[in-house]
DNA sequence: CACAATTCAGTTGTGCGCAATTGAATGACG
DNA sequence: CGTCATTCAATTGCGCACAACTGAATTGTG
């Protein structure tokens, strides 16, 4: 009785679109700062975890990311081509692909390193607000990947009937 | 002194993967619920507009969503293509597309009502959540906005000089 | 051992997001 | 009035995200 549909729709426009805003935002900058070390954003992201784990074949790579091979595939092969990364089949498991730096991949972690500060600086917030924030998303995430396992496309969990 | 170089590199992989994991979780469960509707997440963020409006050319469509023609051209099109919505340049200035639910584009409506009820039970969020929760997004996205205009490419604003 | 199910990377196709460009219409200014 | 700059939508090109599928390698089971 509280609030009617009506209203609803546009509130929930507003969740919507502040996510939506924010994360295009926050990846507009780190276009900006990121175009010096020839990355993007995603490629960026790749690269931490490179620099964290320095070999992992791509399922792994995947699990970090929440990326398929669908994603992970063609953007390893640019890094590849950038001469960031290498690229090789397992000898183990001929299935899987080891993903691992090259030494100038390693090397541009140096110029890496200033990145942070630069997309801190540009945020204008302090460590403390950082770490609610995404403390706040982390909780939002966990709870949206379970409602997506608990929601099978078509209806409610309650149809589940054998 | 407080936190070397390093361990920036690491907070920092979990502040941009914290957002961009989010993003992406909300993405999907709105994927499955508009599914019904036959409805991207994109697209609906317009028919939100849209309903609210009801007609607008479509650089007044891009301020609301922060998209430009590049991205709103082809989706139109395929609202368009979907009966959902018609274009016609405007009389009064031809450069300018004016934008217009059709019949059916109104009465989606009625079956996106339920939208908003499904993905606030996804989240489990309740509405002092959601709204804590936005603000943080909205000052967040007003302050890389700031930034990424006192920022352009290449160093920091103070290089600016005649 | 043989055969079915699973696991993995890669490919294809669709759609979004953005930079850069094009081309037409409009507005401003001398 | 004519020229030049600006404002639009549309297009092109590139990269990411994801679903669906392919094909090869591996694992599980009888």
């Amino acid at each position: 009785m509280n609030t009617p549909d009506d209203d609803w729709l546009r509130l929930d426009q507003q969740i919507c679109f502040s996510l939506h805003a924010a994360s295009r935002a926050f990846n507009g900058v780190y276009r900006v700062i990121l175009k010096d070390l020839g990355l993007t954003y995603p490629q960026y992201l790749v690269m931490l975890v490179l620099w964290e784990h320095d070999e992992l074949p791509v399922k792994k790579l995947g699990e970090h990311l929440r990326l398929d091979s669908g994603t992970l595939s063609p953007l390893l092969k640019r890094l590849e081509a950038a001469g960031l990364v290498r690229r090789e089949r397992s000898a183990r498991d001929e299935r899987s692909v080891e993903v691992r730096l090259t030494e100038e991949g390693v090397a541009l972690r140096q110029r890496a390193l200033q990145v942070p500060r630069r997309i801190a600086a540009s945020t204008g917030f302090g460590p403390d607000e950082v770490r609610r924030l995404r403390a706040h998303l982390d909780e939002l995430t966990t709870a949206l990947d379970a409602a997506a396992l608990a929601e099978p496309p078509g209806g409610s969990p309650a149809d589940e009937r054998s």
